[in-house]
RNA sequence: CGCGGAGUGGAGCAGCUCGGUAGCUCGUCGGGCUCAUAACCCGAAGGUCGUUGGUUCAAAUCCAGCCUCCGCAACCA
């Protein structure tokens, strides 16, 4: 029987259309799955979307469609999307899916009647008007709704728990003395931050919202995101439910990769709800960073807007597959760019591997009329490549184990190199000049052949869409491309044939290439603006009253001192002048703003608003400023106008 | 003193576990080659390895302090 092997992506929220980093991880796994299938595994890729939630039921409502029909567009994007991308899952699992939605209900049934989940209370800020709940760091600057920024009150709401706490020593020791979690540099954080404080129960029910998996036995609840969509890992093999048989075939998984903003949830929840339902822990987590823009996160109005399928259309599927899959390291964020992802493109792609296909075919046509002769002659200078073909395969095969996959395709662009350099060393064009030589030409073109033929089957799991075009080129069947034959040389028969093809990497123009790139992003940001998927601009609040307005009194107010609040990182303690005398205020802004940049200066405050006790200073009322890119730049006003003046 | 990570030629990174001539990719400069997608190959310049001190015959590497940056947590009222 073929060994298994069962890998995942995070099934994703469609509250929006993909972006570059569902790429991420979808393709890492799917050039993972693509390995071990070539290795002979019997593998199941699983990758799919978490649908439900209150964000969905807004967006749906907004658009005025059923929540279902909201989804079902979206996944729709999301699976052309992969299909664009050569992702090759073997299941998609939605969690609107029956056979999900019963065993999900069983699920929690089962956590029920063993004690693990409990029915408790809920407590949060409640706005009536919304009949919404929400925690404290969801609130608004005012500390209100944040949808319709009217006040909120305290509430509780009855609610089921799941108990986490009888797990906590199973996991800690899970994350600290095996290597579940991949980089395991981050299992210190992890258990200093949530386990050593102590496990909290989580609530793991709704009933602020209907759209979700509904409790059977209470059917007030709705089934809440964790248990909901972490168990799709199981449900998709046919866990408690009659759809699939796979369970006791593929579970437990063998990788489950992450990026890092849902670790906690794969390194700590999910483990500890298979617990409590006594099923074997998944193998691996693999964490990987996010793709920022020169160090910073992704932002539209930094122009660096990466939507797939426009880099697809313009580059090709592979090489953003490639370029996604060389930058990529576990744990760190990986910076992308246009200009890096050019320059990658054509210097490993274009100059390296299209460029020594090209150049060898281009001798066996030239010397052999495209039919290598079979008479040979080896040098000691083969020896080198040849062992370095002959190695690649179980080098790689140690890489992608490791899950590090831009080591495993740096392994094979080293042989590559090495391919390009053997040539200058034998220097062909040399030989051909003297019949005498034929044979000895004839080895070095094969070598080359090999070589090319070896690493291109090793790459087709990373760039699936292009490498049958390289064996189509140097005269190789289906029967010499497959893993046995990528570990060994001489595979190719002595009197193959080859085929001038086209260009597969054309090189790219960098500056002509980031200036259309720009364009393009230019003309797409107007027609996304309304699209709230895509505009940058954060929606306008709903309208209100002119007397709703006046209740908000707005001062204009100078800065006497300021200083960091002592323990915070953010905060900063002004001491203004309003017209009426002091007033002190605490302001999150310590990170953009230095005593020196605000002394002196006037700002507008907020001079009604409640008092509040931050980090154990008291703050009245709040400087106005404007939210950029993450960033607060303060207001600063004209200083001709006097302390006090109200603002209308 | 909340928890953790990182500071290495112009850029991006490896090396640090187990001290011993500082390495890779890109870029720059010079040379070579002409089979090839103005690609390829060779060579050179460029670093007091954040900083201060300690251990040692010897420190990028081990130890201590300090500075800076980044995550997470708390706290952008």
């Amino acid at each position: 029987m073929p060994k298994k092997f069962y890998i995942t992506t995070p099934i994703y929220y469609p509250s929006g259309n993909p972006h570059i980093g569902h790429c991420y991880t979808t393709v890492a796994c799917d050039s993972i799955a693509r390995y071990k299938r070539m290795q002979g595994y019997d593998v199941m890729f699983l990758t799919g979307t978490d649908e439900h939630g209150q964000k969905i039921e807004e967006k749906a409502a907004q658009k005025g469609v059923t929540p279902k029909e909201y989804v079902d567009e979206i996944v729709k994007i999301f699976k052309d999307l992969w299909s664009y991308m050569n992702i090759s899952y073997d299941r998609y699992i939605r969690t609107t899916d029956d056979y999900h939605v019963e065993a999900v209900q069983k699920i929690f049934r089962t956590l029920y009647d063993k004690g693990y989940i409990y029915k408790g209370e809920y407590k949060g800020k409640y706005c009536t008007p919304c009949e919404s709940f929400w925690t404290e760091s969801q609130l608004d600057e005012n500390g209100c709704c944040p949808e319709c920024h009217r006040e909120v009150k305290e509430a509780r709401e009855e609610a089921y728990f799941f108990k986490m706490s009888p797990f906590a020593d199973r996991i800690e020791k899970l994350l600290l003395e095996t290597d579940y979690l991949r980089p395991k540099t981050r299992a210190v954080e992890l258990v200093n931050n949530f386990i050593k404080p102590g496990l909290e129960d989580l609530c793991v029910s709704r009933t602020s919202f209907k759209w979700g998996i509904p409790v059977d036995f209470d059917d007030k609840h709705v089934v809440y995101v964790w248990i909901d969509a972490l168990s799709n890992y199981i449900t998709a093999l046919g866990y408690n439910n009659s759809a699939y048989d796979d369970y006791e075939k593929f579970w437990p998984a063998d990788v489950h990769m992450v990026a890092k903003d849902i670790m906690r949830f794969h390194a700590i929840i999910w483990p500890a709800m298979l617990m409590a339902l006594d099923l074997p822990l998944p193998k691996h987590l693999a964490v990987h960073g996010w793709i920022t823009f020169n160090g910073q996160k992704m932002s539209k109005s930094l122009g660096n807007v990466v939507d797939p399928l426009v880099l697809g259309e313009r580059y090709g599927s592979d090489a953003i597959r490639y370029h996604i899959m060389r930058e990529m390291a576990l744990g760190s964020d990986s910076s992308f760019s246009n200009k890096i992802m050019i320059d990658r493109i054509n210097s490993d792609l274009a100059n390296d591997l299209g460029n020594l296909v090209s150049r060898t075919t281009a001798m066996v046509i030239k010397y052999f009329d495209g039919t290598l002769t079979e008479e040979r002659e080896a040098a000691a200078v083969d020896e080198e490549l040849i062992s370095m073909a002959e190695g690649l395969r179980d080098n790689v095969d140690k890489f992608v184990d490791e899950t590090q996959l831009n080591n495993a395709l740096a392994e094979i662009f080293k042989v590559i190199s090495r391919a390009n350099k053997y040539i200058d060393e034998t220097a062909p064009w040399i030989l051909a000049k003297d019949s005498t030589k034929k044979a000895r030409l004839a080895s070095v073109l094969y070598n080359l052949l090999e070589t090319i033929r070896i690493t291109t089957t090793l790459l087709s799991c990373f760039m699936p869409a292009t490498m049958p075009k390289v064996w189509e080129q140097i005269g190789a069947d289906e029967s010499v491309i497959n893993y046995e034959a990528a570990g060994k040389f001489g595979v190719l028969p002595a009197n193959v044939t080859v085929h001038k093809g086209d260009v597969l990497f054309p090189r790219l123009d960098i500056e002509k290439e980031t200036e259309e790139l720009n364009n393009i992003i230019l003309k797409n940001a107007p027609a996304s603006v309304g699209d709230n998927d895509k505009a940058n601009l954060v929606p306008l609040a709903d309208t209100i009253k002119i007397d709703d307005f006046g209740k908000i009194d707005l001062r204009v107010a100078e800065v006497i001192s300021c200083e960091k609040v002592p323990k915070a990182k953010k905060l900063l303690c002004l001491q203004l002048n309003d017209g009426f005398g002091t007033r002190q205020v605490v302001s999150g802004i310590a990170k953009w703003y230095s005593q020196e940049d605000l002394v002196g200066k006037k700002i507008i405050v907020v001079a009604n608003l409640a008092p509040a006790t931050l980090c154990g200073v008291e703050s009245n009322g709040m400087i106005v400023a404007a939210d950029v890119d993450d960033a607060a730049k303060v207001i600063f006003v004209d200083k001709d106008i006097p302390n006090g003046a109200k603002l209308r």
